[in-house]
RNA sequence: GCGCUCGUAGCUCAGCGGAUAGAGCAACGGACUUCUAAUCCGUCGGUCGCAGGUUCGAAUCCUGCCGGGCGCGCCA
């Protein structure tokens, strides 16, 4: 019985109280959701219902719990029902009727979790988007692992996802990123508004070994070479170190693209259609505050250039004519400002902003090491690269540790915390686990002891505390999916494999799957091979959530 | 000044309007002849920043205040 089966039976207990005393079955939800009380004299599943329905129907919660009790208790798999407090019902099942959780996520296998409860929608979801003028640096990286990991979560939900990269390479950042190679290459220090650090020097040998003859040309050819081949490096190395860090992109997209198909006119057209557009002072505005943003936004400016915000709306069409229909931008949260006015276009558009347009900032990054924040870049100065992340943590670490924090937490990361192999650090908690039952199944099948047929699998024999209690953990997986992919933090997901790895190490050390010394093999030992290959199936499906490897062995 | 965001145990942080607010670390005390001790068990630890409000019920929602971070260009 998993507690969405469960869910499920309380409603429809619901249905046949109200029917049958005549209430108006209107007031009943579509669904409802069952809890599990922190409290284990709660039994094992809890539901509100009678507390929520009780206003809505004129009747007393209490009163309306004891007619569902005594309905959801004929139901099969409940062992008891209770009413406590002002109308909670505490619900216990039948060791066979949470057993058999164990057998369905096995046979489930991969597909354990992967609920449709975002079936039809479809998500462009951007992240990451640094511009090629140096390596992918702090705040980029807690993108990458928690854009990644949110991805994979979104797919699982049901979701169609087009993951997407954006970047310039044609504004003044990346004339000055130009102009300091170039100076690099004559020896020359970095001009005043340019880039340091040791990758501009790297990059520009890199850059005169495919150009040998670059120097000798004018000013303007140097620098446009400098440019065009520069980029090219500069974003091949951005792209080798996400891939490094098992992430990958299905749509590059180049704001030059825009410009180039004309796409700034057209939703300049667009938007002008709709009724928002004025011309003051010389220049184009989008009129933004209309739908709540601090000023109006300039679109093109009186000399005629586009501003970038121009490019945001021409990129936010373009996303939405391919068929998204949800638009979900990762920001650092020094954009947090931008908020107002990407809403405010995406109404001008004639958009629902609440619904097709996500923005989703998240907090700065600090990497600490005794306390003191670590500036360790060889290559980029004081900045910390993806590379140096990698290099310190490895991949593994560092896509838990960032993916294990809401995003609106700022964090400070421990270098030693997260390098040490010891239950400190949570991502080898969770990793042992995955460890522990590929062990325990090589252990079993040493003395030919095997799964054996579903048919034959005992779920009564499940009824030890901790497997109870391991079971109820394990039934949790496939909400705190759905959950995590609808309110977009992957976080969750992390979490709880926390708690799931708590249950399975207390689970392991009281319970014995493969039986002690020359004793004979049980049903019981089977039974428990089988919850332990469930826990295999969720740890590795929910460790793939976040890209971390579950190792067979640590 | 205006806006966004955060404030929970000594530290790092969880916590969907539900019951006595949790986990890990730190501190202290236990458990390896056993399927991996990278583990487990126990003790200690709280004015959920402050004050109001909403309701059967608020760490959670609303308002105000205090404190930290960030943002407020015809820049990109």
């Amino acid at each position: 019985m998993t507690p969405a089966k469960l869910a499920a039976t309380v409603l429809s207990a619901a249905r046949a109280v109200f029917e049958t005393r005549g209430l108006d079955t209107s007031a009943l939800p579509e669904a409802t959701t069952v809890e599990r009380p922190r409290n284990p004299e709660h039994g094992d599943y809890a539901s509100t219902l009678a507390l929520q329905l009780g206003k809505k129907a004129g009747v007393p919660p209490r009163e309306l719990a004891a007619a569902l009790a005594e309905e959801l208790g004929r139901q099969p798999g409940v062992k008891s029902v209770e009413i406590a407090g002002p109308g909670f019902l505490n619900i216990r099942l039948d060791a066979a009727a949470a057993g058999v959780l164990a057998r369905d996520i096995v046979l489930a296998g991969e597909s354990y979790g992967h609920t449709g409860s975002l079936t039809g929608e479809k998500i462009n979801l951007e992240f990451v988007s640094a511009n090629p003028t140096g390596p992918v640096h702090i705040g980029g990286v807690r993108w990458a692992a928690v854009g990644d990991a949110l991805s994979r979560l979104l797919r699982a939900a049901g979701a169609t996802v087009g993951t997407e990269y954006y970047f310039n390479d044609a504004g003044s950042q990346i004339d000055r990123f130009a102009k300091s190679l170039y100076a690099s290459a004559k020896g020359e220090p970095a001009p005043e508004d340019g880039y340091g650090g040791e990758y501009i020097a790297e990059i520009a040998t890199a850059v005169q070994a495919e150009a040998p003859d670059v120097l000798k040309l004018g000013e303007p050819e140097a620098l446009e070479t400098f440019r065009r081949v520069g980029v090219e490096l500069m974003f091949a190395e951005i792209k080798q170190s996400l891939t490094e860090f098992g992430v990958h992109f299905d749509t590059y997209f180049n704001e030059k693209d825009l410009h180039n198909r004309g796409e700034l006119q057209e939703a300049l057209d667009r938007l002008r259609e709709q009724g928002h557009i004025f011309e003051a002072d010389g220049a184009t505005w989008l009129r933004t505050t209309e739908f709540g943003d601090d000023k109006d936004r300039v679109l093109r400016k009186s000399d005629g250039d586009w501003t970038y915000f121009a490019a945001d709306c021409a990129y936010y069409l373009d996303k939405r004519k391919r068929g998204f229909d949800r638009v979900v931008i990762m920001l650092g949260a020094d954009h947090h400002g931008y908020i107002g006015r990407m809403k405010a276009m995406s109404a001008c558009f004639g958009d629902d902003p609440s619904k097709n347009l996500e923005i989703l900032i998240g907090q700065l990054v600090n990497l600490v090491r005794d306390g003191e924040p670590v500036r360790m870049s060889k290559r980029a100065g004081t900045v910390v690269t993806l590379e140096d992340f990698v290099d310190a943590l490895g991949v593994d670490a560092t896509r838990y540790a960032l993916a294990r924090y809401s995003s609106d937490s700022p964090i400070n990361l421990d270098i030693a915390v997260w390098t040490r192999a010891t239950n400190d650090n949570p991502v080898y908690y969770v990793q042992y686990v995955a460890a522990r039952t590929f062990n325990v199944a090589r252990q079993a099948a040493e003395i030919g002891m095997a799964r054996g047929d579903a048919a034959d699998f005992r779920p009564d024999l499940l009824g030890h505390e901790k497997e109870n209690e391991l079971l109820k953990t394990l039934g949790e997986y496939p909400d705190v999916v759905a959950r995590s992919a609808q309110l977009r933090e992957p976080h969750h997901v992390a979490r709880y494999l926390e708690e799931v790895a708590g249950a399975y190490h207390r689970f392991y050390s009281e319970c014995r799957v493969k039986p002690q010394g020359d004793d004979p093999v049980t049903e019981v030992n089977v039974a428990r091979l089988w919850l332990n290959d469930a826990t295999r199936t969720v740890i590795a499906n929910g460790l793939g959530l976040l890209g971390v490897s579950a190792p067979e062995r640590m």
